[in-house]
RNA sequence: GCGCCUGUAGCUCAGUUGGAUAGAGCGACAGAUUCCGAAUCUGUAGGUCAGAGGUUCGAGCCCUCUCAGGCGCACCA
C-alpha cells in the first residue's frame, strides 16, 4: 500500500464524506475535516451533520448515523467511524497509517514538512523597511524574524516567495540625512553645528562623519551616509541570518524611473483626484479612509503616500498573486489609506494585507528599558545579538503573534535554565542525539519499515506518531495564515511530549526489536525538531 | 472626538478561523535519579475568558454597547 500524507488522508476522507452526503441535494454546505482537542474523540472529527441539520430539519444524532451508514471509507487506514452527540463524526485511524508516516520521516529527512499545498501562492513578502538613517532596532528584529519566517514556511508548503526590503532614500530623507552628517563632520572638527529639525543625531552619526571627512573628493553626504547605513545593516541582518532577495531603491525603482508621476497622472485620468489649495489630493475617502489624502504638495514635489502608491502598485505588476507588508505599530493608521488608494486603481485588494508587528517592550530585571529615538537611545538589534544570541532572539520574537504587544524579557533570554522555553526543544534534540550516540555504541541501529515499528502500541509513542503526521499541516497552515507562532506551539508540545515518551519508556535496554523501534521513534521527532526550528531560524545544537 | 491593536490562571501567553469538559510555560507547593542527559518527569493549587446584551444546535472566537491599557489621526516619511 501506498502510504499517505495528512493532506492526502484528509482529502480522501472529505471526498468520502462529500459522497455519502450527496443524496441530501445539499450542496452549498463546505465538508470540513477538524482534529478533535480531545484524543478520545479519535483523529479526525467531521461535524457536517450539524450543519446539515437545519437545512433538512432532522436530528443531527441521525443524520451523522446516515451518513456513516453510507459512508465507504479506505478500510486499511481508517479502524473506526463512530457516532458522538450531539453529531459529530469521528474517526480513528488504524496505527499502521501511523507507522507508515514514521517510515515516510526517516525516508524524506530534511524534507520532511515540505508539502506542494501552497504551489499557486507567489507572495511578494516586504518587511523590516527601515529608513536607511540609523541602526536597525527591536522593532525591526522583531520583522526581520517573522518575515523570514512566514517566507520559510510558505517556500516549505511550495509557494514562491520574495523577501524585499523597501529602502526609503529619496527625497526629503535623504537631504535631512545628508545635512546631518554635515553637522555632525562640524561638530567632529570642533564646531557647534546641529542636525537640522527633523534630522539625526546619536553617536553613530559621530562614527559615519569620522569615515565621511577622510573621503576625498567628498561624495554626495547624503547618498554616501545612506549607502554606509545600508551596509551596516546588511551586516546585522546578515548575523541574524535573515537575507532579502530584493533591496527596492525607493530612488531608483521609482523617482529615477518616473513612476511616482505616472502613478500620479493616471490617477489624475481616472478623476480620483482633485486640487485644494495649490495641492492635489486623492479621494480616498470614498473607498473607506476616513478622510481624503495629499498627493502632490503644493511645493510641487510628490508626498511620500504618492511613492508608496507607486511602489505598490509595482507589486500587483510583477505578478504577484499575495501582497504582504510587515510594519510596525506606528503605521497602522496607514493600511485603511493603502486599501483604499489600490481600490481605487483598480487593483484587487483582497489580495493584499498588511501584519502589524507590535511593540516590543525590552525588559531588564523586570524593568521597561526606556527608548527613546530622539536622543538616539534606543536598544539596537546589535545590542540585543550581543545580549542573547541569534538563537534565543528570532524565537522570542516568533513565539508570540504578531500583534500581541511584546515582553520580551532579556534575563529570561540570556538564562540557559528551564526558565528559557528555547532550551526546552533544542534540549529534547540534544538528548536524542545522545542517545543516538550510545545506540550507535552497542551496533544498536534504527529500525526503517513499517512493519517494524507494528511493536509501537502504547499511548506515549502513538501520541508521537500522530504529531509526527500532523507536522506538515502546521508548515502549511501557520505559513498560511502567516503566524508562526502556530508552529512554535507545536514544537514545544512535541519535544513535551517526546520527554514524557522518554521518561515512561527505556529504549537502551528494551528488547532489541523494540528498542530499535523506539529509536527510531526518536530519530523522527528529532527530525522533526531540527526541520521545524529551521523554519524558524533557529539552530538545534548536537550536545548543549 | 475618530480609528487600529490588546484585555484568558499570580506573571508571560496559546486556544487549530464557530465545535465536544478553556490549555501551556514560568512562579508557588509536594514528589521522582544505584538506570539511555534532572536543562527532565509526576502531582496539587490557581478561571465570572474585562463587563453587559445579542446572533444559534453550539461563542474565549461573530455583532452592538461600556470600561481599561497601548498606538495612530501632518501639504512628515
Amino acid at each position: 500500500m501506498a502510504s499517505q500524507d495528512i493532506f492526502s488522508i484528509q482529502k480522501n476522507l472529505a471526498d468520502s464524506l462529500a459522497e455519502a452526503i450527496q443524496s441530501y441535494g445539499v450542496s452549498d454546505v463546505p465538508v470540513t475535516i477538524e482534529r478533535p482537542k480531545d484524543k478520545s474523540h479519535g483523529d479526525f472529527a467531521c461535524p457536517i451533520a450539524m450543519h446539515l441539520a437545519k437545512k433538512l430539519k432532522k436530528q443531527p444524532l441521525m443524520i451523522a448515523q446516515e451518513i456513516v451508514q453510507n459512508l465507504k471509507v479506505d478500510q486499511k487506514m481508517v479502524e473506526q467511524v463512530a457516532v458522538a452527540p450531539p453529531g459529530f463524526i469521528n474517526i480513528k485511524l488504524r496505527h499502521q497509517a501511523f507507522h507508515q508516516t514514521l517510515e515516510q520521516v526517516l525516508k524524506t529527512d530534511g524534507d520532511y514538512g515540505k508539502n506542494d499545498q501552497g504551489k499557486e501562492i507567489r507572495l511578494l513578502l516586504e518587511f523590516v523597511s527601515a529608513n536607511p538613517t540609523g541602526p536597525l532596532n527591536i522593532v525591526s528584529a522583531r520583522a526581520a524574524a517573522l518575515g523570514d519566517s512566514i517566507a520559510k514556511l510558505l517556500t516549505a508548503s511550495g509557494a514562491q516567495v520574495t523577501k524585499e526590503y523597501y529602502v526609503n532614500d529619496a527625497g526629503v530623507q535623504a537631504r535631512l540625512f545628508g545635512e546631518s552628517l554635515i553637522a555632525a563632520c562640524d561638530r567632529l572638527k570642533g564646531g557647534t553645528a546641529q542636525a537640522p529639525e527633523g534630522g539625526y543625531q546619536g553617536a553613530y552619526m559621530d562614527d559615519l562623519a569620522k569615515d565621511f571627512v577622510k573621503i576625498s573628493p567628498a561624495p554626495d553626504p547624503g547618498q554616501w551616509g545612506m549607502d554606509q547605513v545600508i551596509e551596516w545593516q546588511k551586516k546585522s541582518l546578515e548575523r541574524y541570518e535573515v537575507r532579502f532577495d530584493n533591496w527596492y531603491s525607493e530612488k531608483k525603482n521609482l523617482h529615477d524611473k518616473g513612476l511616482v508621476t505616472a502613478t500620479v497622472e493616471k490617477l489624475k485620468k481616472a478623476n480620483l483626484t482633485y486640487e485644494k489649495d495649490g495641492a492635489v489630493w486623492i479621494k480616498v475617502s470614498e473607498f473607506g479612509a476616513p478622510k481624503d489624502e495629499v498627493l502632490v504638495k503644493s511645493d510641487g514635489y510628490p508626498a511620500y503616500f504618492a511613492a508608496d502608491i507607486a511602489y505598490h502598485i509595482e507589486k500587483y505588476e510583477r505578478g504577484f498573486n499575495q501582497i504582504v507588508d510587515i510594519w510596525g505599530p506606528d503605521h497602522h493608521g496607514h493600511i485603511i489609506r493603502m486599501k483604499a488608494a489600490l481600490q481605487a486603481a483598480g487593483y484587487q485588494v483582497e489580495r493584499f494585507s498588511v501584519i502589524i508587528a507590535q511593540q516590543v517592550n525590552l525588559l531588564e530585571a523586570g524593568e521597561k528599558v526606556k527608548m527613546s529615538k530622539r536622543e538616539g537611545k534606543f536598544v539596537t538589534m546589535d545590542e540585543l545579538l550581543d545580549q542573547v544570541g541569534k538563537d534565543a532572539a528570532r524565537f522570542f520574537f516568533v513565539m508570540r503573534s504578531a500583534n500581541s504587544h511584546l515582553d520580551f524579557d532579556i534575563e529570561v533570554a540570556k538564562k540557559q535554565t528551564e526558565e528559557n522555553p528555547v532550551f526546552y526543544i533544542q534540549y529534547a534534540h540534544a538528548r536524542i542525539f545522545s542517545l543516538l550516540r550510545k545506540c550507535a555504541e552497542k551496533e544498536l541501529t534504527p529500525a526503517k519499515t513499517a512493519s517494524d515499528f507494528g511493536l509501537l502500541q502504547e499511548p506515549e509513542p502513538l501520541l508521537l506518531l500522530k504529531e509526527l503526521m500532523e507536522y506538515p499541516q502546521w508548515v502549511l497552515e501557520s505559513g498560511k495564515a502567516l503566524e508562526p507562532h502556530r508552529l512554535v506551539v507545536y514544537l514545544q508540545t512535541l519535544a513535551a511530549d517526546f520527554h514524557v515518551f522518554y521518561s515512561k519508556h527505556r529504549i537502551l535496554d528494551a528488547p532489541p526489536d523494540v528498542a530499535r523501534a523506539r529509536l527510531a521513534l526518536a530519530l523522527g521527532v528529532k527530525t522533526v525538531l531540527r526541520n521545524g526550528l529551521g523554519l524558524l531560524g533557529v539552530s538545534v545544537p548536537d550536545q548543549m
